[in-house]
DNA sequence: AGCACGCCGACT
DNA sequence: GTCGGCGTGCTC
């Protein structure tokens, strides 16, 4: 018997177990650091990953062998182990439980001969594919570049392997930038990789399609959870295995091992969805620039709205910042659009007269839409509430119609109304389960819940008293359709939001139909506001998006600035159209600074407003936050939980430069019944909250048994809402 | 999380 | 007399 080796394994166990550290089997064989093995835990056999460095024997404990390993697999690389290793303790979690929650789920159901199979699958048809021979498609000459992007890309060029921002209006051409940079990346030695990470799985078809057609010659795989599980680990073993040159996904991503990774590039860098928000709640935009630093390869993250946190870096000189603000159509715009011409403006296309108290008119900025701002308050409201659309964007929306243009309505709430009312008892739609409402659908008479799921008929009568009379309060997509249908009833509206796309493959019918001219006005949620490219838009209006300015949530303001901005850039992306774009915004509060800033499409002045607020409050990027969350049966359990933990914290000499606040319910305090309390953990510095944090929570495991009630605590590093 | 073990109510 | 409720505890 030859003398067994001692392995330290990941495995995969959820965070509260304790099992943070790899564990350590026995194996006959030495097998590499990367190896995918599968191990006895307990009475089961989970996956794990043998991890680097050397084991940690337990005491008096008999270690069990290895059970299976993949051959197959090539072992993951060093790097790909220390960025798992890194994000794992950075966001406080289990490094198996990481390792194994990115890696594609089918790698932890085959074994070597399933993954035999697999192979020679991929490998037939990759067979199949040369015989019938290459398509001759030779790359596309690319598009002349614009001063600012030549000027962008040299910027980047000088930064090297370091971290570039690259702050561009909407259509100041930042697709062509990044593709430039894969070219750059890809013509620098033959086995190298790009990675082009984008906020949301629409727009990864989009995307996908214009590299593909820049580079024919490479490789382009997407990776997103959208794809079925064979076909996402067929794409991320041709990263792996580098075959695939350029790797373009949302934020799971960022954890492909990529052998040759020469690039990387943050789309949208400022977009909240990089946040994973549950499990490990980790930010792939955030990691990105740490995977670049330790491969010593360039990171570019875009955005026409840079995330306050990336702002200040730039500022900082930490990232270099390369500024493009003038809008226009590139000639690769004009290539990858719809091959329809603009429509001839009718005349010289007259600004909206504004009605008494209504719209302002601005001039135009760079080739951004004009921003029309009307004064709710100020228009006649007979019925007492003012009306859904004010009469000066109705007319607006008419002249649209009759020039054959689009336009698109934005209201951030979807379904019918948010609450039913009696008007009678005061009754209102609650959700049995949730500190929330039940939204009203109408279009199957339904009450749900947007957060637990729960969906009832709509009743006849008010439940409480009887009365028939119990009506919708507020509005949603459902609603300002069938409003605006009655307005206009010759306008074929469209509406798109998470209940009209559920069907697979809806959301693409319905934007196809948009891009065909089918649709004149457009309804939805902020889903659409981002990446698509409207070519016949020249009209968005902000229904009603005042919610964001007074919100509790400290990035409120940022996000609802980076929403309007991003979708006044929806209208007319050609310069063509450009002159005659509008972006109309309903307000209550035409004089607010964020509007004033919106007006002058001043990014700049806005962000150094915030970040005023931000440093007089103590918030990020002035500070670095965690939250400590506890969920339980009752509030009061979770609370007492938080209580002990901030109680033992005291106890800390780490404790000494980091601030707790007293624990507060969760701004949705109660989802499916379980009542969530959370505690603010601030400080000054980043690694000092670090180190609390490793300090403190490893104490927190065996609190759990003393709190009857608490069913689950994590740790939010971070957090992107307090 | 799974999956045990473990001690108290309504059924063949 | 058993089947089974989910409380408590462990997993190299």
């Amino acid at each position: 018997v030859s003398p067994a080796t001692v392995l330290p394994v990941a495995v995969e166990a959820p965070q509260y177990t304790g099992l943070l550290r790899p564990l350590s089997y026995t194996s006959e064989q030495p097998l590499a650091p990367g190896t995918l093995v599968h191990v006895p835990l307990g009475k089961r056999r989970v996956p794990g990953v043998v991890w680097r460095g050397s084991a940690e024997v337990p005491e008096n404990n008999e270690l069990r062998p290895v059970a299976a390993h993949l051959t197959r697999l090539p072992p993951l690389p060093d790097d790909w182990l220390a960025l798992v290793e890194f994000a794992a303790a950075y966001y406080q979690r289990g490094i198996g439980e990481l390792a194994l929650a990115v890696l594609p789920p089918e790698l932890r159901r085959l074994d070597d001969a399933g993954l035999a199979r697999r192979q020679a699958r991929w490998a037939a048809a990759a067979k199949r594919s040369a015989r019938a021979g290459a398509p001759a498609v030779l790359p596309p000459s690319p598009p002349e570049l614009l001063p600012e992007q030549s000027a962008a890309l040299a910027r980047i060029a000088q930064e090297g392997a370091g971290t570039t921002l690259l702050h561009g209006v909407t259509g100041s051409g930042k697709t062509e930038v990044y593709l430039r940079c894969v070219e750059r990346a890809l013509a620098g030695h033959s086995q190298a990789q790009a990675l082009l990470l984008v906020p949301e799985i629409n727009l990864t078809p989009q995307l996908e399609a214009r590299v593909a057609q820049r580079f024919p010659q490479h490789r382009v795989v997407s990776l997103h959870s959208r794809l079925t599980p064979p076909q996402r680990l067929a794409n991320w073993m041709a990263a792996h295995n580098g075959q695939a040159q350029v790797v373009l996904g949302t934020r799971l991503a960022v954890f492909t091992p990529l052998p040759g990774l020469a690039l990387i590039v943050v789309d949208e860098e400022h977009d909240a969805s990089y946040k994973q928000q549950e499990g490990a709640r980790y930010s792939a935009r955030d990691l990105a620039v740490w995977r670049g630093r330790q491969r010593a390869v360039p990171v570019l993250l875009g955005s026409a709205t840079p995330s306050l946190e990336s702002w200040v870096r730039a500022q900082q000189g930490r990232y270099a910042l390369a500024t493009m603000s003038t809008r226009a159509a590139s000639p690769a715009e004009l290539e990858a659009g719809a091959a329809s011409p603009a429509p001839a403006h009718a005349g010289a296309a007259s600004p909206t007269s504004a009605q008494a108290g209504a719209a302002s008119p601005t001039p135009a900025h760079a080739g951004m839409p004009r921003l029309r701002l009307v004064d709710m308050l100020a228009l006649p409201h007979p019925r007492g509430q003012p009306p859904v659309l004010a009469p000066a964007l109705v007319a607006a929306l008419q002249e649209r119609l009759a020039r054959g243009e689009q336009s698109l309505l934005l209201l951030n709430r979807r379904g019918y109304a948010p609450v039913l009312h009696c008007a009678a008892c005061g009754w209102k739609s609650g959700c049995p389960n949730c500190s929330a409402w039940r939204v009203f659908h109408k279009i199957d008479r339904s009450l749900r819940c947007h957060h637990c799921g729960l969906a009832q008929a709509v009743p006849r009568a008010c439940l409480d008293c009887g009365n028939l009379d119990i009506a919708p309060l507020g509005r949603g997509t459902e609603k300002l359709s069938e409003e605006l249908q009655a307005l206009l009833p010759q306008a074929r509206v469209a509406r798109i939001d998470a209940d009209s796309t559920r069907a697979a493959g809806a959301l693409d019918a319905q934007l196809a139909a948009v891009h065909a001219g089918e649709v004149d006005i457009l309804v939805g949620t902020q889903m659409v506001a981002k990446g698509h490219d409207f070519r016949r838009m020249t009209l968005v209006a902000a229904v009603n998006p005042d919610a964001g300015l007074f919100s509790s949530d400290f990035r409120a303001s940022e996000r609802l600035f980076a929403l309007l901005l991003q979708a006044a850039g929806r209208a007319g992306r050609s310069a063509a159209q450009a002159s005659a774009s509008e972006m109309w915004i309903q307000t209550q509060h035409p004089r607010h600074p964020l509007y004033a800033a919106l007006e002058r499409h001043d990014y700049a002045g806005h962000a150094q407003t915030l970040l005023a607020e931000r440093q007089a409050a103590g918030l990020p990027p002035f500070s670095h936050l965690a939250l400590l969350r506890a969920d339980a049966k009752q509030a009061e359990q979770a609370t007492a939980f938080l209580q002990h933990a901030a109680e033992l914290a005291a106890l800390l000499p780490e404790a000494a430069p980091v601030a707790l606040y007293p624990a507060v319910p969760h701004p949705l305090a109660r989802v499916a019944n379980v009542e969530r309390v959370q505690m603010l953990v601030e400080s000054r510095s980043r690694q000092a909250l670090q180190r609390f944090l490793w300090a403190w929570l490893p104490a927190l495991h065996p609190l759990p048994r003393q709190h009857k009630g608490v069913i689950r605590w994590a740790v939010d590093v971070d957090p992107m809402a307090i």
